[in-house]
RNA sequence: GCGGGCAUAGUGUAGUCUGGUUAUCACAUAGGCUUGCCAAGCCUAUAACCCGGGUUCAAAUCCCGGUGCCCGCACCA
């Protein structure tokens, strides 16, 4: 579906719809609605089932997403947030300073203080890339921060977590108490992180506020965790970045296995086929819309050794759009956080050495996610629209109905209270046609539907029994109304994750 | 942020150029009747000119400002 289609179905539905609707939104800001926040939680608790759950070394904490000033500065944030940019005042064109002086200053401009960038600007005489005029100039840091006056005096500042991972770097030290263990340790966060960006756009594709889903795994280079063992032969779609830089653009499917042999070290492998069976068994996206993009040296942040993006096709917004990320971030972050807290971060190995953990990060975006899984498994299908969602993650479970309200309403009320009892999100409906009904439950994703009849309550053999319709084949069967319970909760498992 | 385009019920729209009755139609939604297993039919109801200012006897319509959305550029450590 295009963007527009797909946006009014989830706001028509209170999946979500933007902040402030009635003064007219507020750019970058949703709010979610009954079903939005239900298929988020489920979506969060898959992931966290799938990622936290496969191992007893990780941890799921819940942070604040306000931080003193001190933790933006060592995490770079504060000096790095921001692009210096250029603006022309002939024809208002905007430009990043380090595109514009790439040949007066060829080793960058990283560093530099926008008053000094401007006189370099100036006593270098570039002009427009665009129009050709020398009249460009350096406008004031766009800072990508929220900020925050702090505490009675508002003389110190804090800040909107700029992402949730800082919070797990922060948390480590405690959690090396806490958990008591020997590395590696994890520490995952679903939080939300804040970004006032330039331009938000394709609605929970580029938000001001949004919910990050993210594991920090620390772990000694010595004894880095995981390899591909029992899933060597599984094989991924992946498009690397020598291969980008001569221009090939087309994924490739290779085994875990063979990406060991090309080089990439075998955790970071293991991690790579465990993301991708995440999300195409768990979230159900098709295989050959997926591929993890690998960032080259110059695209990925300086303190990441490896990047790969993981990238989904998506319909609504025309293109591969980056759903989550696997990130080697080496030591960077605890040695920032260890020098500019004071706080010695390295640990200890058996044999007395001390040594700073490495850090490999598996992030996913909620928002994002949300919004690809419905356009990805959310589509018309010749006369209906279906969501084809994973069961455990529909924000409905099932739909009871009586098919002639009159007669059968007081037992399909019954049966619809007993399911919600026994914990199954249950929608109850007796408004106009069944077929309309069974229509309402498909296009948000209701796995199942069950319809009270007259056999349901006459004296025949089929009394006690309803029929149990499945969503994605609309194939109907007859069931005793007792045993529909069972077969739901069985329906509602998600896959359990591969233990290591 | 820059440039261009757009903004009318929940959705899609007519009307805007050329100002003038009670703002059109369809679907959706709610209630009723009827039917009784896949968005059927009939009746009824709810429901909109993005916000603010200006011009005018009169503004959905013209002008100005703002906000939001779409596309392109830029940005997305």
């Amino acid at each position: 579906m295009k963007i527009d289609e797909l946006y009014a179905l989830l706001r028509r539905r209170g999946f979500l719809w933007p902040t402030a609707e009635i003064y007219g939104g507020a750019q970058g800001l949703y709010d979610y609605g009954p079903l939005g926040r239900a298929l988020k939680r489920r979506l969060e608790e898959a992931w966290s089932a799938w990622f936290v759950g496969r191992s007893w070394d990780y941890y799921r904490i819940e942070p604040t997403e306000i931080v003193p000033e001190a933790v933006v500065r060592a995490s770079g944030h504060l000096e790095n947030f921001t692009d210096p940019e250029v603006t022309c005042a002939t024809c208002h064109g905007a430009f990043r300073a380090e595109t514009v002086l790439e040949k007066v200053r060829p080793d960058g401009i990283d560093g530099l203080t926008p008053p000094q960038i401007e006189e370099i600007v100036r006593s270098s005489h570039v002009r427009c890339p665009n129009c050709g005029a020398s009249t460009l100039s350096v406008p004031e840091p766009f800072h990508l921060m929220f900020d925050l006056p702090f505490g009675v005096r508002g003389g110190e500042r804090a800040y909107l977590l700029p992402e949730t991972a800082q919070s797990s770097y922060l948390a480590f030290a405690r959690m090396r108490e806490v958990g008591r263990k020997a590395l590696p340790l994890g520490i995952a966060v679903v939080g939300r992180a804040y970004r006032n960006e330039i331009a938000p756009r394709q609605v929970l594709f580029r938000m001001r506020a949004f919910t990050q889903a993210e594991l920090q795994i620390f772990f000694d280079p010595a004894e880095p965790p995981g390899a591909p063992g029992a899933s060597a032969s599984e094989t991924i779609p992946v498009l690397r970045a020598d291969r980008r830089a001569r221009g090939e653009g087309s994924t490739e499917r290779l085994s875990a296995a063979e990406l060991v042999a090309s080089g990439l070290p075998a955790f970071y492998v293991d991690h790579l086929v465990h993301y991708y069976q995440f999300l195409r068994d768990v979230l159900g996206y098709p295989a050959e819309r997926l591929r993890f993009l690998e960032k080259s040296e110059r695209e990925r942040a300086f303190y990441n050794r490896l990047q790969f993006d993981a990238e989904l096709h998506l319909e609504s917004l025309a293109g591969a759009k980056e759903i989550g990320a696997v990130h080697y971030r080496g030591d960077y972050d605890l040695t920032r956080h260890g020098a500019a807290s004071g706080r010695d971060l390295s640990v200890v190995r058996a044999d007395g050495q001390r040594v700073v953990p490495h850090v490999l990060e598996l992030t996913f975006g909620i928002d994002r996610n949300l919004w690809a899984l419905a356009d990805a498994l959310l589509g018309v299908e010749g006369d209906r629209t279906v969501w084809r969602l994973p069961p455990y993650l529909a924000p409905i479970a099932v739909g009871v109905f009586p098919l002639i309200a009159k007669e059968h309403r007081p037992f399909a009320q019954h049966l619809a209270e007993e399911l919600r009892s026994a914990g199954i999100p249950t929608e109850y409906d007796e408004a106009s046609s069944i077929g309309r009904r069974y229509a309402r439950m498909d296009e948000v994703g209701t796995p199942y539907c069950v319809t009270v009849d007259a056999g349901t309550v006459g004296d025949g053999p089929e009394r006690g029994t309803v029929t149990l319709r499945a969503r994605d084949s609309k194939a109907q069967e007859r069931v005793p109304a007792a045993e529909v319970a069972a077969r739901i909760s069985a329906a509602l498992r998600p896959p359990w994750p591969p233990s290591r």
